[in-house]
DNA sequence: ACCTTGTAGTTAACATGTGAATTACATCTA
DNA sequence: TAGATGTAATTCACATGTTAACTACAAGGT
């Protein structure tokens, strides 16, 4: 399957610098939405994260071990907690930016810039008439 | 990552069709490239399959246990085993083939014949980028 | 022959993917 | 208000992804 060669070679990129940080690629994918979507339910990050409920449940519990997240009880309402990145979470994911900036200019340089956005679309044009019709 | 989520909605097209049948996607990919290449040595296998090392370990396990492929050691080279399908697991292939090719005409139907090639060679051409120039 | 280096596979340890079952809580309804 | 149903999150069990370490064998050099 082409998707999952193309997302190999382009995670690769990555992994360097979320190994010198100790983060998997998931956490960073979790606190990175947290940080621009600010505080949100389990369910929604889940969903906004591509990421599972059970390997959530996982991830949610490093990430707070370490400090990277908090988690509050929603009045009303036991069930739910609002997810959001704390202080030091936000100056990890602010010291990776220009990295990750860096990474995604390489990758328009070598494959083009508007070879790449016109990519972009239709993955996400195919994701649309995937998710929609089912 | 447009790529994780446009593989997602790809694949879950599949997965009931698997399920049926008990077999993991990445068995699936084993066995479709044994059926199509002939027999092969592991890492050669891991290569086309697009599977690690360790994981293609575990995978080979499974499969031999259920016999859908055979090993075979190499002579003159004590380290290499060569990989074969097996009857029973050709049977199984062919036996999904027409649901495979049905489940991809249904989204190219959605999604555009023309759409799709042009996709699929734009995620080579990336790929071909990225891991030459690397 | 011995030692070094390289290669093919495997094993180990930990994180995530995936589906099913379970818990805790809400809500609805008789 | 008790019971049925629905929802959010977790837990369980197993398969894979990922890196590092390790074993087994091969090839070369001394």
């Amino acid at each position: 399957m082409a998707l999952l060669r193309a997302r190999e070679v382009i995670m690769a990129h990555f992994r360097p610098m979320l190994a010198r940080h100790d983060i998997t690629e998931q956490q960073w994918r979790v606190l990175r939405v947290l940080a621009e979507t600010g505080p949100l339910e389990a369910t929604e990050l889940a969903n906004r994260a591509s990421i599972l409920p059970p390997s959530l449940t996982r991830i949610i519990k490093a990430l707070e071990e370490r400090e990277f997240i908090s988690r509050n009880k929603v009045k009303d309402d036991g069930r739910r907690a609002l997810l959001a990145i704390s202080p030091t979470g936000l100056a990890l994911i602010e010291e990776l930016a220009p990295e990750r900036a860096a990474i995604y200019e390489a990758i328009e340089k070598r494959y083009g810039a508007a070879e790449h956005e016109r990519l972009l679309d239709m993955l996400d044009s195919l994701i649309q008439s995937e998710s929609t019709e089912g």
